[in-house]
DNA sequence: GAACCCCTGGTT
DNA sequence: AACCAGGGGTTC
Protein backbone atom coordinates (compact mmCIF):
# COMPACT_ATOMS: atom_id res chain seq x y z
CA UNK A 1 0.00 0.00 0.00
CA UNK A 2 1.10 3.60 -0.47
CA UNK A 3 2.94 4.93 3.05
CA UNK A 4 3.34 8.46 3.73
CA UNK A 5 4.77 9.52 0.29
CA UNK A 6 2.52 8.25 -1.89
CA UNK A 7 -0.49 9.15 0.51
CA UNK A 8 0.61 12.77 0.85
CA UNK A 9 1.31 12.94 -3.04
CA UNK A 10 -2.30 11.77 -4.07
CA UNK A 11 -3.68 13.80 -1.21
CA UNK A 12 -1.87 17.15 -2.88
CA UNK A 13 -3.59 16.05 -6.17
CA UNK A 14 -7.25 15.58 -4.92
CA UNK A 15 -7.13 18.62 -2.90
CA UNK A 16 -5.56 20.55 -5.37
CA UNK A 17 -8.45 19.32 -8.01
CA UNK A 18 -11.41 18.66 -5.59
CA UNK A 19 -11.58 20.98 -3.04
CA UNK A 20 -14.49 23.51 -2.89
CA UNK A 21 -16.78 21.19 -5.74
CA UNK A 22 -19.91 19.33 -3.70
CA UNK A 23 -20.46 15.36 -4.66
CA UNK A 24 -23.07 15.21 -7.00
CA UNK A 25 -23.58 11.36 -6.55
CA UNK A 26 -21.37 8.08 -5.59
CA UNK A 27 -22.25 5.03 -7.73
CA UNK A 28 -21.13 1.94 -5.61
CA UNK A 29 -19.95 -0.97 -7.35
CA UNK A 30 -19.05 -3.40 -4.64
CA UNK A 31 -20.46 -2.69 -1.14
CA UNK A 32 -18.75 -3.78 2.04
CA UNK A 33 -15.96 -1.83 3.67
CA UNK A 34 -16.91 1.22 3.60
CA UNK A 35 -19.06 3.01 6.48
CA UNK A 36 -21.64 3.02 6.52
CA UNK A 37 -22.65 0.52 4.44
CA UNK A 38 -24.28 0.80 0.79
CA UNK A 39 -26.65 3.11 0.54
CA UNK A 40 -26.34 4.67 3.75
CA UNK A 41 -22.81 5.43 2.58
CA UNK A 42 -23.75 6.93 -0.10
CA UNK A 43 -26.47 8.94 1.06
CA UNK A 44 -24.11 10.36 4.10
CA UNK A 45 -21.86 11.57 1.29
CA UNK A 46 -24.28 12.99 -1.39
CA UNK A 47 -24.78 16.71 -1.71
CA UNK A 48 -21.85 17.50 0.60
CA UNK A 49 -19.10 20.19 -0.36
CA UNK A 50 -15.50 19.29 0.01
CA UNK A 51 -13.57 21.87 2.31
CA UNK A 52 -10.35 20.34 1.89
CA UNK A 53 -8.32 17.40 1.68
CA UNK A 54 -5.90 16.89 4.33
CA UNK A 55 -3.36 13.61 5.51
CA UNK A 56 -2.59 12.48 8.73
CA UNK A 57 -0.57 9.47 8.76
CA UNK A 58 -1.81 7.26 5.60
CA UNK A 59 -5.10 8.14 6.06
CA UNK A 60 -7.04 10.51 3.44
CA UNK A 61 -8.85 12.94 5.58
CA UNK A 62 -11.78 14.78 3.54
CA UNK A 63 -13.29 17.64 5.15
CA UNK A 64 -16.56 18.94 4.31
CA UNK A 65 -17.85 22.57 4.82
CA UNK A 66 -20.73 21.28 6.75
CA UNK A 67 -17.94 20.13 9.34
CA UNK A 68 -18.55 16.14 8.97
CA UNK A 69 -15.36 14.21 8.16
CA UNK A 70 -14.40 10.93 5.77
CA UNK A 71 -11.27 8.79 5.89
CA UNK A 72 -9.90 6.74 3.26
CA UNK A 73 -7.38 4.09 3.75
CA UNK A 74 -6.04 2.48 1.00
CA UNK A 75 -4.13 -0.07 3.01
CA UNK A 76 -2.06 -2.49 0.38
CA UNK A 77 -3.73 -2.26 -3.40
CA UNK A 78 -6.11 0.66 -3.22
CA UNK A 79 -6.17 3.97 -5.74
CA UNK A 80 -7.87 6.96 -6.11
CA UNK A 81 -7.61 7.83 -9.72
CA UNK A 82 -9.06 10.97 -11.47
CA UNK A 83 -10.69 9.43 -14.80
CA UNK A 84 -11.90 11.26 -17.95
CA UNK A 85 -15.14 10.82 -19.88
CA UNK A 86 -14.27 7.35 -21.38
CA UNK A 87 -14.01 5.58 -17.94
CA UNK A 88 -15.70 2.05 -18.43
CA UNK A 89 -15.57 0.35 -14.79
CA UNK A 90 -13.29 -2.23 -14.13
CA UNK A 91 -12.99 -5.54 -12.29
CA UNK A 92 -11.55 -4.10 -8.76
CA UNK A 93 -13.30 -0.55 -9.07
CA UNK A 94 -15.56 0.10 -5.69
CA UNK A 95 -16.77 3.29 -5.79
CA UNK A 96 -16.81 6.40 -8.00
CA UNK A 97 -17.81 9.58 -7.27
CA UNK A 98 -18.99 12.05 -9.60
CA UNK A 99 -17.89 15.67 -8.20
CA UNK A 100 -19.22 19.39 -9.63
CA UNK A 101 -17.43 22.38 -9.10
CA UNK A 102 -17.67 25.93 -11.13
CA UNK A 103 -15.21 24.72 -13.47
CA UNK A 104 -16.93 21.66 -14.21
CA UNK A 105 -17.17 18.13 -13.05
CA UNK A 106 -14.50 15.19 -12.39
CA UNK A 107 -14.79 11.79 -11.73
CA UNK A 108 -12.87 9.72 -8.89
CA UNK A 109 -12.76 5.83 -8.75
CA UNK A 110 -11.58 4.21 -6.21
CA UNK A 111 -10.62 1.10 -6.73
CA UNK A 112 -8.52 -2.24 -4.78
CA UNK A 113 -7.79 -5.57 -5.83
CA UNK A 114 -7.45 -7.06 -2.26
CA UNK A 115 -10.21 -5.27 -0.62
CA UNK A 116 -8.26 -4.27 2.66
CA UNK A 117 -9.15 -0.67 1.81
CA UNK A 118 -12.01 1.40 3.53
CA UNK A 119 -14.05 4.50 3.64
CA UNK A 120 -15.88 6.14 6.51
CA UNK A 121 -18.27 9.13 7.10
CA UNK A 122 -17.71 10.13 10.77
CA UNK A 123 -18.61 13.81 12.94
CA UNK A 124 -15.48 15.89 13.35
CA UNK A 125 -15.57 14.60 16.49
CA UNK A 126 -14.87 11.06 16.43
CA UNK A 127 -12.78 11.91 13.64
CA UNK A 128 -10.40 14.05 15.99
CA UNK A 129 -10.51 10.82 18.74
CA UNK A 130 -9.10 8.81 15.97
CA UNK A 131 -6.45 11.23 14.52
CA UNK A 132 -4.89 11.69 17.91
CA UNK A 133 -4.30 7.95 18.44
CA UNK A 134 -1.64 8.38 15.94
CA UNK A 135 2.03 8.91 16.82
CA UNK A 136 3.73 12.63 15.71
CA UNK A 137 4.10 13.58 12.03
CA UNK A 138 7.27 12.70 11.40
CA UNK A 139 7.85 15.80 8.95
CA UNK A 140 6.30 18.00 11.78
CA UNK A 141 8.58 17.63 14.62
CA UNK A 142 12.11 17.59 14.80
CA UNK A 143 14.69 14.69 14.52
CA UNK A 144 15.44 15.00 17.83
CA UNK A 145 11.96 14.73 19.27
CA UNK A 146 11.49 11.66 16.54
CA UNK A 147 14.68 10.12 18.04
CA UNK A 148 13.25 10.76 21.63
CA UNK A 149 10.29 8.76 20.70
CA UNK A 150 12.91 4.90 19.90
CA UNK A 151 13.50 4.52 23.43
CA UNK A 152 10.51 3.01 25.12
CA UNK A 153 10.05 -0.52 25.56
CA UNK A 154 13.80 -1.37 25.51
CA UNK A 155 12.83 -4.84 24.01
CA UNK A 156 11.15 -4.02 20.60
CA UNK A 157 13.03 -4.02 17.28
CA UNK A 158 13.50 -0.65 15.66
CA UNK A 159 12.12 -2.02 12.59
CA UNK A 160 8.99 -2.40 14.56
CA UNK A 161 8.88 0.35 16.55
CA UNK A 162 9.11 2.47 13.58
CA UNK A 163 6.37 0.84 12.13
CA UNK A 164 4.26 1.18 15.03
CA UNK A 165 1.64 4.28 13.59
CA UNK A 166 1.37 5.10 18.06
CA UNK A 167 5.30 6.04 17.73
CA UNK A 168 5.61 7.87 14.38
CA UNK A 169 2.58 8.14 11.71
CA UNK A 170 2.86 7.05 8.22
CA UNK A 171 6.11 4.77 8.13
CA UNK A 172 5.50 1.44 6.85
CA UNK A 173 7.67 -1.44 5.28
CA UNK A 174 9.29 0.07 2.45
CA UNK A 175 10.71 2.94 4.07
CA UNK A 176 11.21 1.02 7.64
CA UNK A 177 13.62 -0.88 5.36
CA UNK A 178 15.49 2.09 3.71
CA UNK A 179 15.69 4.86 6.74
CA UNK A 180 17.99 1.95 8.80
CA UNK A 181 20.15 1.03 5.72
CA UNK A 182 20.47 4.64 5.04
CA UNK A 183 21.41 4.66 9.06
CA UNK A 184 23.55 1.44 9.36
CA UNK A 185 21.17 0.27 11.67
CA UNK A 186 20.31 -3.41 11.67
CA UNK A 187 16.48 -3.72 12.22
CA UNK A 188 16.56 -6.55 14.90
CA UNK A 189 18.58 -4.04 16.83
CA UNK A 190 16.21 -3.76 20.27
CA UNK A 191 15.51 -0.48 21.34
CA UNK A 192 17.81 -0.08 24.74
CA UNK A 193 20.58 -1.34 22.92
CA UNK A 194 20.57 1.88 20.30
CA UNK A 195 23.21 4.59 20.99
CA UNK A 196 21.66 8.36 21.17
CA UNK A 197 23.84 8.59 18.52
CA UNK A 198 22.24 6.06 16.31
CA UNK A 199 18.89 6.73 16.98
CA UNK A 200 19.35 10.46 15.93
CA UNK A 201 20.67 9.18 12.51
CA UNK A 202 17.62 7.15 12.18
CA UNK A 203 15.13 9.95 12.72
CA UNK A 204 17.22 12.60 10.94
CA UNK A 205 17.26 9.58 7.37
CA UNK A 206 13.32 9.22 7.92
CA UNK A 207 13.28 12.78 7.60
CA UNK A 208 15.04 12.85 4.39
CA UNK A 209 14.28 9.43 2.72
CA UNK A 210 10.53 10.53 3.22
CA UNK A 211 11.09 14.09 2.03
CA UNK A 212 12.59 13.19 -1.11
CA UNK A 213 10.31 9.82 -1.41
CA UNK A 214 7.85 12.65 -1.79
CA UNK A 215 9.85 15.29 -4.26
CA UNK A 216 9.90 11.85 -6.36
CA UNK A 217 6.06 11.46 -5.77
CA UNK A 218 6.81 8.04 -3.89
CA UNK A 219 7.63 4.75 -5.07
CA UNK A 220 5.77 2.02 -7.35
CA UNK A 221 6.80 -1.26 -6.00
CA UNK A 222 3.22 -3.01 -6.86
CA UNK A 223 -0.39 -1.44 -7.26
CA UNK A 224 0.63 2.51 -6.42
CA UNK A 225 -0.27 4.70 -8.69
CA UNK A 226 -0.79 8.70 -8.30
CA UNK A 227 -4.09 10.42 -8.21
CA UNK A 228 -3.36 10.72 -12.33
CA UNK A 229 -2.83 6.85 -12.77
CA UNK A 230 1.12 7.57 -12.74
CA UNK A 231 3.39 5.78 -11.20
CA UNK A 232 5.77 7.19 -8.37
CA UNK A 233 9.56 7.22 -9.48
CA UNK A 234 11.12 6.92 -6.24
CA UNK A 235 11.72 3.07 -6.74
CA UNK A 236 14.86 2.86 -8.65
CA UNK A 237 16.25 4.99 -5.74
CA UNK A 238 15.65 2.33 -3.36
CA UNK A 239 18.91 1.05 -1.83
CA UNK A 240 17.78 -2.67 -0.02
CA UNK A 241 13.98 -2.81 -0.29
CA UNK A 242 13.05 -6.02 -2.72
CA UNK A 243 16.67 -6.42 -3.21
CA UNK A 244 16.96 -9.72 -1.43
CA UNK A 245 20.38 -11.64 -2.63
CA UNK A 246 21.41 -8.56 -5.04
CA UNK A 247 24.63 -7.28 -4.19
CA UNK A 248 23.92 -3.48 -1.56
CA UNK A 249 25.19 -0.89 -3.64
CA UNK A 250 27.84 0.42 -0.95
CA UNK A 251 29.94 -2.52 -0.23
CA UNK A 252 28.47 -5.29 -2.75
CA UNK A 253 27.81 -7.82 -0.07
CA UNK A 254 24.37 -9.55 -0.89
CA UNK A 255 21.54 -8.16 0.61
CA UNK A 256 19.75 -10.42 3.36
CA UNK A 257 15.77 -11.37 3.26
CA UNK A 258 14.66 -11.90 7.24
CA UNK A 259 10.63 -11.70 8.11
CA UNK A 260 10.14 -9.49 11.11
CA UNK A 261 6.37 -8.76 12.46
CA UNK A 262 5.23 -10.82 9.20
CA UNK A 263 6.85 -8.34 7.61
CA UNK A 264 9.69 -8.95 4.54
CA UNK A 265 12.59 -7.52 5.52
CA UNK A 266 15.74 -6.19 3.82
CA UNK A 267 19.33 -5.37 4.92
CA UNK A 268 22.70 -5.45 4.18
CA UNK A 269 24.38 -7.23 7.16
CA UNK A 270 27.89 -5.64 6.95
CA UNK A 271 26.92 -1.89 6.29
CA UNK A 272 24.12 -2.37 8.70
CA UNK A 273 25.66 -2.87 12.37
C1' DG B 1 5.06 -9.75 21.10
C1' DA B 2 3.61 -13.14 17.86
C1' DA B 3 0.16 -15.32 15.04
C1' DC B 4 -3.78 -14.92 12.31
C1' DC B 5 -7.05 -12.66 9.41
C1' DC B 6 -9.32 -9.59 5.93
C1' DC B 7 -8.72 -10.54 0.03
C1' DT B 8 -6.86 -11.25 -4.84
C1' DG B 9 -3.32 -11.71 -8.08
C1' DG B 10 1.48 -12.00 -9.82
C1' DT B 11 5.60 -14.68 -9.78
C1' DT B 12 8.45 -18.73 -9.16
C1' DA C 1 1.12 -25.41 -5.87
C1' DA C 2 3.46 -22.38 -2.98
C1' DC C 3 4.97 -18.09 -1.80
C1' DC C 4 4.95 -13.29 -2.02
C1' DA C 5 2.80 -8.44 -1.65
C1' DG C 6 3.72 -1.41 0.68
C1' DG C 7 -1.50 -2.43 6.39
C1' DG C 8 -3.30 -2.94 10.55
C1' DG C 9 -6.91 -4.80 13.76
C1' DT C 10 -7.79 -8.60 16.88
C1' DT C 11 -6.60 -12.34 19.75
C1' DC C 12 -4.15 -15.08 22.59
Amino acid sequence: MPELPEVETIRRQLDDALAGMRIESVELLKSGREEPVGKEFVACLTGKKIKNIERRAKLIVWRFVDGSVMFTHLKMTGRLVLEDKRYKPRKHDRAVFKLKGKKGGKDLVWSDVRQFGFMKCLSAEDAKKVLDAYGPEPLEISAQELADRLLKPKTRKIKVALMDQATIAGIGNIYADEALFRAGVRPTRPLGELTAKERLEIAQQVQALLKLSIKHRGTSANDYVDASGKQGKFLKLLQVYGRGGEECVKCGTPIKRIVIGQRGTHYCPKCQK
